[in-house]
DNA sequence: TTCTTATTGCAAATTTGTTGCAATAATATG
DNA sequence: CATATTATTGCAACAAATTTGCAATAAGAA
């Protein structure tokens, strides 16, 4: 994995240090995305500035994605890092899963097109009730 | 328009009160989805406690959505109250593009029905170039 | 018109994000 | 391998955004 970020980095002129290192190793280790705050407590010998900071390079060079959620936003690492997918969002029992659909790629490319539009990416994401909680309730 | 907030209103218990009303003014004039401090300062005779509160609220109710924009989020009216749209948005000029896509609803539907999930809401948006950044710019 | 109580505005606290700069450490170079 | 260069860090201090408690106000019911 790290590897693939020093080519990234490297090729960039960017310097791969070790709070970026532990940035990078907490969002590979998470299943969903992340808030900000949970970044900051699970790097506690990295200062808070650092990691903004480390998130906004993260992002501008394309290794994360903001992920809409709820109030706030949330990171997660991207293609090649964590293949390309979406997610459904359960409102109630706040659970994720992801997807991963060729039509709405396609679906994608065909809104550009007719748009005229050159797609760089996309977001989304569909909020509901998973398979146990509409069970559940009501 | 305010005759339908009345009755989303009267129906939950909730009152109408002029501070509501002043935000979903603001917000059923303008053409694009608005962030905080942009409302805050639309509605000066409301204190900005209140329009957080209001903006919470909305949402809750499902009268506002919460948009992606860049790093910040913004808010937009929802269906009946605006009609279901999603954004193309161009990271060079910022400017926003109105879609509805059938296509992509039917996407939406599909896949909640091949993962059994009870969709709600869903959000989408394709960040990139307009027709004419792509001819400006490189 | 009066009563009830949800909602507001205000003040103050807290949390979140930003900036400038000297000290540090990652990489290139000899 | 030692040294030089300079991107990056951590710190302190600031600025902006969001939240909380509570007395005063006003919406809607009676």
């Amino acid at each position: 994995m790290h590897n693939e970020l020093e080519t990234v980095f490297a090729k960039e002129g960017y310097r791969l240090t070790s709070p970026r290192r532990a940035v990078f190793d907490v969002l590979h280790g998470s299943e969903s995305p992340l808030a900000i705050a949970v970044i900051i407590k699970a790097c506690p010998d990295v200062d808070r500035v650092s990691i903004y900071r480390t998130l906004e390079l993260f992002t501008r060079l394309g290794i994360t994605e903001i992920i809409p959620f709820g109030w706030k936003q949330r990171y997660e690492l991207t293609s090649p890092f964590k293949p390309h997918h979406h997610h459904l969002y359960c409102t109630n029992c706040g659970v994720l899963i992801d997807i991963h659909s060729q039509k709405l790629e396609q679906v994608v490319a065909a809104i550009a097109r007719e748009q005229d539009f050159q797609p760089a990416a996309h977001k989304f994401e569909i909020t509901g009730l998973c398979r146990h909680c509409q069970a559940n309730i009501q």
